[in-house]
DNA sequence: CGAGACGTGTTTACGGTGTAAGCAGCGGGT
DNA sequence: ACCCGCTGCTTACACCGTAAACACGTCTCG
């Protein structure tokens, strides 16, 4: 399910050697031999369902029907497994028909097609999200939720080539990945509440009734609060983004009196 | 070996006989009994110290003296240490004298008090902001970094006061929250790299010269990325955001055509 | 003053975790 | 034919979180 099969830069695909390892297997499909593509996306597969908390080393090996050390044949840690993972998923962005490398509508077009992209990641994957907001990331300036040099490179290159100066690009960039990460980990995070244990079968809100005497806003404000418009919120607060790098962009490119 | 570092436990010498236990305690303060502030307390100065990685109860346990299962007289297990952290550093935001829990200069007064309380806050424990950031909420509409019902009826108080409609400040009070989770995660995230293994010795960037061939425009921007011009930044986005919030509020007060 | 009750820290124990090391079977190259 | 590398399995270990039983100091009450 999690299988989107395509990427710009695919295996080279060796050929031959389909390896049926472990031939016993009587009745099931045949065994593919399992590489870190495969370990990767059972893993996402895997926190998406079960949450980040629940995944171990020897969960993933029963999830993908292996023995839990197997995984170390493609994968240097559990560590390792999860940078795999945040990169597999923030790669999704690859996949994704409408969002551009380069800019093609202008660069506010560009912006919008690309946060509206990551968007739909966080989204597909709330319980991943978090870990692409704070595995510490290789570069100190390659932000989250970009966690890619060539993405950095694509934004950079879109801005400039529109007019933007070096600075404000690089001012731009910083608020943007702020903006997104703010809010898309705030999104995430009141959807899904997912929780790892096992499924609270009830027993969850007591922070009702007794508790918020003490607070009658809070209270008056509880059904408000509890509403759900994050799509407008994040279309509202991307357009106001927008308009300020506009606004940038204009007063970088007028001559203007030295201050 | 066993029997070390305790402390001398001013004890009057009554009678009873001396029991060896707490009794040959050389030098050092009276031991103090140790309760729930004092171990939390300890943990924000481990984790401050450590990184978070590194909190391990046994590992508490010493930092503290201690026998580490001890901790469990005063916490109900890891999760609930950690909830605790989370609970007094946000705490520190009453101790702090500019930042006022009723308005007293003005909504955006109050509101641009209380964003650089909780930088400040975030600066003193880089360490600890991930954890207020991604912790589940007691309440989901308890939003990350302001995690608590009294901070929440705080800022609907004001806003509402200062003539905000309902739906006009809860929408505030979630870009308001958005934005300083996204900038100072990734502020917090920026400065401190707080490898919890042992510091590394050397070997860190790697992610120099061969890597950059692909991406001309981050090596030219190299400099520009890691200059850190976060606070001029905050205090822009800030002001961003405030004017955004006037905006709101001047059109919800005109009465204005429908539209 | 003596006897418990209580609170605090310690000891022991158990199952689960990440991971290092060695082993076993298979396919393909020579 | 051989061996070799690849893959997954097995064993082993140190460490983790935590439950339960225990030891000791102190307080209370008679």
């Amino acid at each position: 399910m999690a299988d989107d099969a395509n990427s710009p830069t695919d295996v080279p695909d060796d050929g031959t050697a389909y390896t049926r390892a472990v031939r016993e297997t009587p009745p099931g499909p045949v065994r593919t031999p399992l590489d870190r593509r495969r370990v990767l996306a059972a893993a996402i597969e895997f926190i998406d369902e079960h949450g980040l908390e629940a995944l171990t080393m020897r969960r993933m090996g029963a999830h993908l029907g292996v023995e839990g050390m197997a995984l170390y044949r493609h994968v240097t840690g559990r560590d390792d497994l999860l940078d795999g993972v945040v990169e597999l998923v923030v790669d999704e962005l690859y996949g994704d028909p409408e969002v551009y490398l380069a800019p093609q509508h202008g660069w506010q077009d560009y912006l919008q097609r690309l946060a509206h992209g990551v968007r739909r990641i966080a989204i597909a994957h709330p319980a991943v999200f978090p870990l692409i907001a704070t595995r510490p990331p290789a570069a100190p300036w390659v932000r989250p939720p970009l966690r890619s040099l060539r993405w950095l490179e694509s934004f950079l290159d879109a801005l400039t080539t529109h007019g933007f100066s070096d600075g404000a690009a690089v001012a731009a960039y910083r608020a943007y990945t702020s903006f997104l990460l703010g809010h898309l980990l705030l999104e995430v995070s009141q959807r899904g509440v997912p929780i790892s244990p096992l499924d609270d079968p009830e027993g969850a809100p007591q922070v009702e009734d007794r508790s918020l005497a003490a607070f009658p806003l809070v209270r008056r404000f509880s059904a408000l609060l509890s509403e759900d418009e994050s799509t407008a919120e994040f279309e509202e607060s991307l357009e106001n983004l927008l308009e300020r790098l506009q606004r940038v962009l204009r007063e970088s490119q007028r001559p203007g009196p030295p201050r």
